[in-house]
DNA sequence: GCAAAAGTGTTCCAGATACACCCATGG
DNA sequence: CCATGGGTGTATCTGGAACACTTTTGC
């Protein structure tokens, strides 16, 4: 026991941290929430939004916790995108940073929260300079997105629960900034069998109307356990 | 000032370790290095290699010194694997672990290391019960292997600098666990152009000799600028 | 001469891509 | 009645999968 200890006793300490890369979409473009601090250190500074990792919690509790906190929701999707530990990638100091990315639903997100937290979202071309390696984790960030996007149904993360198959695509153009055809893109996703077409028609963009759907999570569950691998 | 020393020096401060997933590949088999502590604490239970990472040092540095003082090699495809950080996952204290997983060659592995430090090589159903999270990140380390192999042409990190058709064949037999088609095989590898074909032939395996190949990394580095994505 | 691994082509099928016109409706 | 986005089907191409026999040579 002595021993043991030791060994744990004589290795370093460090601070650790979360930063949290925040995908939202609105207005056909996919934007993030960025911080801009209202207090010292770093103040008028734009940053990723973040917390240290307490001492009663892992580093997705804290990403949770920090999520929570700035957009008033809970069970949102999160995934951890990479350590970043350069020993002076901080000019404060030497900090250990865990990026998580994740998906938010922007007509969720609590306004009064946005604006007692300095944050505000930025479309990918409108974010301007960010504290130490920020910009990097948000690069990080949007291939890691294209790679998850490709083969899991995330997209849906970042629509409303009830959505257009044009919402759907112009998500997916965003995310992979390529343009899909309109016929394929519907066949595709149609074939896949996991969307639920609904009575109801979206009118806000056309006379016409366009038939709302929605994201069967169910149906996807199981058919995924029996072998399915959603591709887009 | 002050702001800044408080902002920082109220945050509380963990133990950060490394442990590294090393595979190898020996006897067509995929193997990997285990370590079996000879001295508290833990003394005689299994578990992957690791260490504390240090003040002076990235969370890289630290595996790539791991990886060094183990098996003796310097410049060793490693790769961020994923962060443990569970409050309870280290039974001693709470640590937080950043998981890289590496690749070997097990023919260029100094055996005299191994021995000092208590290693060997073993396959996947040789392994025993690892101290911690360890055997998930095992788990974990074997999903990531697969996707990253699929994708980029780490296979021949595994080999030796000049190896048969057929040694790369059943390299990714294991790595898939699945069969893969001779032919279609040698077809596709071959189409990618980027082996180059050796005079030299193997004869160990059979009597009428299987051609060598070596891996043009420069060509293939060319050819992945120009947009070619490795696929196997 | 035979065992054992190396080496070699063709056919078939599924899924991806390319592409242009009619529909419904609010203004 | 017309402008606007919604919705639809077919032909072609490409890449993956399946599949069996000949070659070489050490023993």
């Amino acid at each position: 026991m002595n021993l043991q200890q030791s060994f744990y006793a004589q290795a370093p300490r460090h601070l650790v941290a979360v930063d949290c890369i925040i995908f939202g979409f609105e207005d056909s473009r996919l934007k993030l929430l960025i911080m801009q601090r209202m207090v010292d250190p770093f103040q008028g500074s734009f940053s990723l939004v973040g917390g240290f990792v307490l001492e009663s919690e892992s580093t997705a509790d804290a990403a949770t916790r920090v999520l929570q906190q700035v957009s008033g929701l809970r069970n949102i999707f999160m995934d951890q995108l990479h350590c970043y530990s350069d020993v002076n990638r901080d000019s404060g100091s030497r900090v250990i940073s865990l990026a998580y990315y994740a998906l938010i639903r922007v007509e969720e997100h609590d306004r009064k929260l946005a604006i007692q937290h300095g944050t505000q979202w930025l479309a990918l071309d409108e974010i301007p300079e960010l504290i130490f390696d920020h910009r990097k984790m948000i690069e990080d960030a949007l291939f890691r997105l294209r790679d998850k996007a490709h083969f899991h149904p995330i997209g849906f993360e970042l629509l409303p629960e009830k959505f257009t198959l044009s919402q759907l695509r112009s998500l997916y153009e965003e995310i992979y900034q390529r343009v899909l055809d309109k016929r394929n893109f519907r066949k595709k996703i149609l074939a896949m069998n996991i969307l639920e077409k609904l009575e109801e028609k979206d009118k806000t963009t056309s006379k016409k109307g366009a038939h709302l759907y929605r994201f069967d999570k169910q149906k996807y569950e199981q058919l995924a356990q029996k072998g399915f691998v959603f591709e887009i």
